[in-house]
Order: structure tokens, then C-alpha cells, then sequence
DNA sequence: TAATATCCTACCAATTTAGTAGGGGATATT
DNA sequence: AATATCCCCTACTAAATTGGTAGGATATTA
């Protein structure tokens, strides 16, 4: 399961999505209009901007802005910065990879399911951009 | 991420899996072989027999066997009951379904790719059993 | 009735999640 | 230069989850 952080994030990437071009929005606009905690919300973007994902400028006539277009952000990429490993388990995980204890990954069969599962989920979530699921609805 | 109590499931299954038809396992011969703590085995294994996997017999000659062949346990159904939902949201759970406040299910984008990666990962999930896991060596 | 083995309830420490509080530092305007 | 604006950073906290442990109750067999 995603992390409620993690659909706040979502939720503030379309925000700035649909607004892409227009310059730097600010942290409370974000928070109001998609109800998210400013402060928490001021965390998130933090961390999705040192991930590269977005940039700032401080002062008036600050705030937060894609750094690329919303068709070039995929959404396993937000996953991982904000949520961690997509595989469901370490010993797959392709950015996260920690050997198993007590097990010989050639032989493992929970691993090699484990496998196949994340590169199905991967070939859709690294697929799929913000442009994607702010359109979605057209 | 699956649980490490999920993994001890696996692994605990793959034991009784290997053993099935030969009569009730102990618990304290599952916890020695694959290296799982005694009681918390022993909480995992009532589970799995409460979620009508497994059936146990008390007493001596006693245990736990499984209640139908390895074919037929697949591991989406092991994960639903060890670990919870398989769906990366509430709002798109066959089995844990969650309504999302602030969001209109037909039109928000998210929900419509975490629909199409809950279905490739229960594709897979549904189909490969205890059978594939604990042959996937040979 | 004694030994065996699962079942049940309760507890516990460590970690993670979902925030909050408050000030520091950069920038722009007046 | 002063001030207002706005992001940045550190620290704290409550609640939930995870990964166990302890001890006795209950069922079964010999």
C-alpha cells in the first residue's frame, strides 16, 4: 500500500501539473486546494525537490514549479522517492536491493515470482506520467 | 513491501507444502527447519488455518497439514491473509475496498493506473501457486 | 491421568507514519 | 535599509504497525 504521504504528493504533483508554465506556485495554494497539511505538505515538496522532480524559489513571488514537463515525470519515480521500493520484497528490488538471509536466490521460487510481479508493475507505473493521470479524466 | 511475517508464511508453507500427504507437521520442526520464531510461527500457522489454508490436529501425533494440495493455494490468497491488500490503494481493493475521501473514483487518473497494476500484479499473483514456488528450482 | 501439542490472551520494544512547532535564510519590494 | 514574503531546516510528538515474547487454557492420545 502507498503511503497517505505518498497520495499527498500525487495530489500536489497534478496540482502543479495542471499549472506547469505558470511560473511558481505557492506551498499554501497546493494545500488548500487539495487539502493537504501545510507544513507535511511543505516536507513533501522538500523531498520531491531534492529528488530533482521539482524546483523553488524563495521570497515573494516564490514557491514550487515542475522542473520537467508533467509528461516526462513517471509515477514509479515519485514512488520511489516518497514511498520506497515498488518490488515486494528487498532481494528484488532494483533500487532498494538487500540480499535475503537464509535463502539462495538462485533457487528461490518466492523470488523469482517476486520478479516477474515487479516487472509487471514497473512496465506500467514507469510508463505512466503525470501528464497521464492528470488527463485521465478527458 | 511484504511483511517479514508474510515471509515466514512462505517459507513455513513451502515446508508443509513439501511434506503434504505425509500427515500433521509440528510446529516446532516448521520453526527449526526454516529458521522462524517458535511463537510467532505458531500465531501465523492458527492464522492461515483460520483463513481455512491449513487444518491442525492437537495432541500427540498432532500438527498442522495443508488442507488442499499446493496446486491449489495460490499466493495472492496467502498475501491477502498475512499481509492485507494486494492493491496499492484502498480505493482500488477487491478484497480490503476503502471509499477515498476527496476524490471522484470515475474521473481520478491515479486510481485508474493503480487499477491497471492491481490487475497485472494479481494476474501473476492468482496463477502462481505453492506448487510453483516450491518446485521453481527443478 | 499424564504427556503432548495446538489455541488464546495479553503484553512489550522498536520502528514507521502522520503530522506539528518554531525559527533561519533567501529574495523582492518599498 | 527595512520589511514582508516564502521556502528551508531541525526537532518533537502521538498513534499505529511490526515483530516478537510469556504463560496458561484446551484438546487429544496413550
Amino acid at each position: 500500500m502507498l503511503s497517505k504521504k505518498t497520495r499527498y504528493a500525487f495530489r500536489a504533483l497534478s496540482y502543479l501539473g495542471e499549472n506547469y508554465g505558470k511560473g511558481p506556485i505557492l506551498i499554501s495554494d497546493i494545500s488548500k486546494a487539495k487539502k493537504i497539511p501545510l507544513k507535511f505538505l511543505e516536507n513533501i515538496l522538500n523531498e520531491l525537490k531534492k529528488a530533482d522532480l521539482l524546483e523553488s524559489k524563495k521570497g515573494k513571488g516564490g514557491g514550487y514549479s515542475l522542473k520537467v514537463s508533467p509528461k516526462k515525470i513517471n509515477l514509479a519515480t515519485v514512488i520511489r522517492v516518497i514511498n520506497g521500493p515498488i518490488a515486494l520484497l528487498p532481494c528484488v528490488s532494483l533500487n532498494f536491493y538487500e540480499r535475503c538471509e537464509d535463502c539462495d536466490e538462485t533457487y528461490c521460487g518466492i523470488r523469482k515470482v517476486m520478479t516477474i510481479t515487479r516487472d509487471a508493475t514497473l512496465k506500467i507505473l514507469e510508463k505512466k506520467t503525470l501528464h497521464d493521470i492528470i488527463f485521465a479524466s478527458i
